[in-house]
DNA sequence: GAAACCATGATAACTCGT
DNA sequence: ACGAGTTATCATGGTTTC
């Protein structure tokens, strides 16, 4: 569909027509020398127009134009002048954040007075602000090394004015109902965070209470509120389908629904941040689990968040209706990754992998920027998925981009940014828009370069393209840490390339016993590899497939071990996912009916476990 | 209507053992 | 040189949500 519009033969540019002169002139490096747009980057570009005078100056224009809220680029402006633009870019990138966080909780109709919109209208009225030129750390930020100090400086904004207040500093109870909130809350946030806590973390820690009072609510009511669906046009997928392989399998499925129940939409959070992310401190930390679901065991059920109609109810169903925590990664790293968790672990104290990743595409990949154009303003990349564009591709870009005089027209602009994101193109050259390499996906899916060497370049996009994002999945694990000080034992079912193991690792949970089941036999290789370069002192049992972990098996296992810690994994999304053209077939496909696999080994440790 | 999406399969090109 | 197996390359929509 995309493809066909280069075809539709309405416009002048030919997409398919080769020119070999102009490639070869491009190919020379004389002519990519004398490249006279070598400024192209945003950040460049925005840093050339703060120069011009005017009002709304058009940096400020730049930064809307880009989709950030205009009360938001003038505040961050006022407060780091115009001629840092990347400082103002990773500032906006990581507010906005915040910023559509709370402007989200607006649709939750009884927090219509949410405090923290306030606390953003404040901030430009108020004067007594740090000036630029007494923050020196915000003049020179080091895009390499300095990200994770984007939202703190923010925190720190707030905590530097709260400490001139000295009746704020001398009762902050007093501060908070000024704020306008009830003594109740105020208590509970100064008894939560310790009266020593900034403002900004007890308004942030009142926020949260009212974000997990509302969503909790409002969950409720959006999940499986039945509806009738407007379109005529069926689903292939949610109709007349049941879970026959499970009822073969004569294992106890607490369901409670049938697909023609199921078949609403399910609303997906925006911003998707689950149960919180970091720099945002936003956290529901209690939920009630049914009894059952309680571990240890814990467990860790990961897919993809955007999947046919009722298939997460349906995974839900069977995962003791705990409600996924849709995540995603791109509050994590430089890439998109939308994904929905289930798992019974703990809420409370989590806390990232540090440091923190680069989490926009000039920190990741700093050479891109030297060539980015400053028509494309993407900062983040689309999902890393198991495919790259083709050489054909890139050709087909440069070629219509040097017809190109000057700045593209709009319609080449549209093409090209089209297919950008369609499959994430970065900017290696002068109008040279190339795949992302494996490492640099390695980088930017948390996982050690070179981790997938040694394979063919096929096996390792595909590897990568299936994998967990380490960091956001450390996350949610971190809080094993204090729960197994000594060390846990693991049960990764479908692992792929080892991303829960290369997480618990990178998070420093020892893993005295992991039983890997994965049926790539490239990818147990590259787990083996990573198991013995890192000198992990436990033991590392490899299972080629899912069926061969049978009860006694796992009997023997869990007699063996002690029992399993964690279980955790990704069954397949092969059937689910929205890039697969031709067996999107739900979770009762070829492959992603492995799920029912899951919820049998996960049932059957339980069972063991309990019964011990 | 725009945007996004842990993909699949056909075929060409390549590798390697005989 | 041959052939089997492996790897690279490319084109291919549709569902879902906002």
């Amino acid at each position: 569909m995309d493809d066909s519009s280069s075809h539709d033969g309405s416009d002048s540019i030919d997409w398919n027509t080769e020119d070999e002169l102009e490639i070869t002139n491009i190919l020379s490096p004389s002519s990519a020398s004398m490249s006279t747009t070598t400024n192209a980057a945003v950040t460049t570009e925005l840093r050339e127009s703060s120069s011009s005078s005017g009002y709304p100056s058009k940096i400020v224009n730049d930064f809307i134009k880009m989709g950030f809220p205009e009360v938001m680029v003038t505040k961050v402006i006022s407060e780091l002048g115009e001629n840092n633009a990347d400082a103002i870019l990773d500032t906006l990138l990581t507010y906005s954040v915040s910023f559509s966080y709370a402007f989200s909780l607006c649709l939750f109709d009884y927090i219509h007075d949410y405090k923290a919109l306030q606390i953003v209208d404040e901030i430009p009225q108020q004067e007594n602000r740090p000036s630029q030129e007494n923050r020196p750390n915000d003049q020179n930020i080091n895009p390499q090394s300095n990200f994770e100090n984007e939202f703190s400086d923010f925190d720190s904004d707030f905590s530097d004015e709260d400490t001139d207040e000295s009746s704020e500093k001398d009762d902050p109870e007093v501060s908070l109902i000024d704020m306008g909130y009830s003594p109740e809350e105020a208590s509970a946030a100064l008894k939560r965070c310790g009266k020593d806590a900034p403002l900004s973390e007890l308004v942030d820690f009142i926020s949260a209470a009212h974000v997990s009072k509302a969503a909790d609510a409002e969950m409720d009511k959006l999940y499986f509120t039945s509806h009738i669906p407007k379109k005529d046009k069926k689903s292939k997928l949610q109709k007349g389908k049941n879970c026959s392989k499970i009822e073969n399998t004569g294992i106890k499925i607490n369901r409670k629904r049938s697909y023609d129940d199921v078949d609403d939409a399910l609303h997906l959070p925006n911003p998707m941040i689950g149960f919180g992310v970091p720099r945002f401190s936003c956290q529901v930390v209690n939920r009630d689990l049914p009894k059952e679901a309680i571990g240890p065991p814990y467990f860790f059920y990961e897919n993809v968040a955007l999947t046919p109609k009722g298939v997460w109810a349906t995974i839900q169903s069977h995962l003791y209706e705990i409600k996924p925590e849709f995540v995603d990664s791109n509050f994590f790293c430089a890439a998109a990754r939308k994904r929905g968790y289930i798992h019974n672990l703990p809420l409370e104290n989590r806390f990232p992998i540090q440091p923190l990743p680069p989490r926009t595409i000039f920190e990741a990949l700093p050479e891109t920027q030297k060539w980015w154009p400053s028509w494309d303003e993407r900062v983040q990349l689309n999902c890393v998925l198991t495919c790259i564009g083709s050489a054909q591709l890139t050709d087909r870009i440069r070629i219509a981009l040097d017809k190109c005089d000057g700045e593209p027209n709009l319609h080449v602009k549209k093409y090209v940014i089209g297919q950008c994101k369609k499959w994430n193109l970065v900017w290696t050259g002068k109008n040279r828009a190339a795949p992302l390499e494996p490492n640099e996906l390695e980088l930017i899916m948390g996982y050690p370069i070179n981790h997938t060497r040694g394979v063919s370049r096929s096996e390792r996009y595909k590897g990568l393209g299936n994998a967990f994002q380490v960091d956001t999945v450390a996350y949610q694990l971190s809080v094993l840490k204090d729960l197994y000080p000594e060390g846990i034992n693991v049960l990764s079912l479908f692992s792929g390339i080892g991303g829960a193991e290369v997480a618990l690792h990178r998070l420093g949970i020892p893993m005295k016993n992991v039983i890997s089941v994965e049926k790539s036999e490239v990818c147990r290789g590259i787990i083996q590899g990573w198991w013995e370069q890192t000198n992990q002192k436990g033991n590392l049992i490899h299972i080629s497939d899912v069926q061969e972990v049978t009860d006694r098996k796992l009997e023997g296992w869990i007699r063996s071990f002690g029992g399993f810690d964690l279980v955790i994994g990704g069954s397949p999304c092969n059937n689910l996912a929205g890039g697969n053209r031709r067996t999107r077939d739900g979770l009762e496909g070829e492959h992603s009916s492995l799920f029912y696999d899951y919820v049998r080994i996960l049932n059957t440790v339980k069972c063991i476990m309990g019964s011990n």
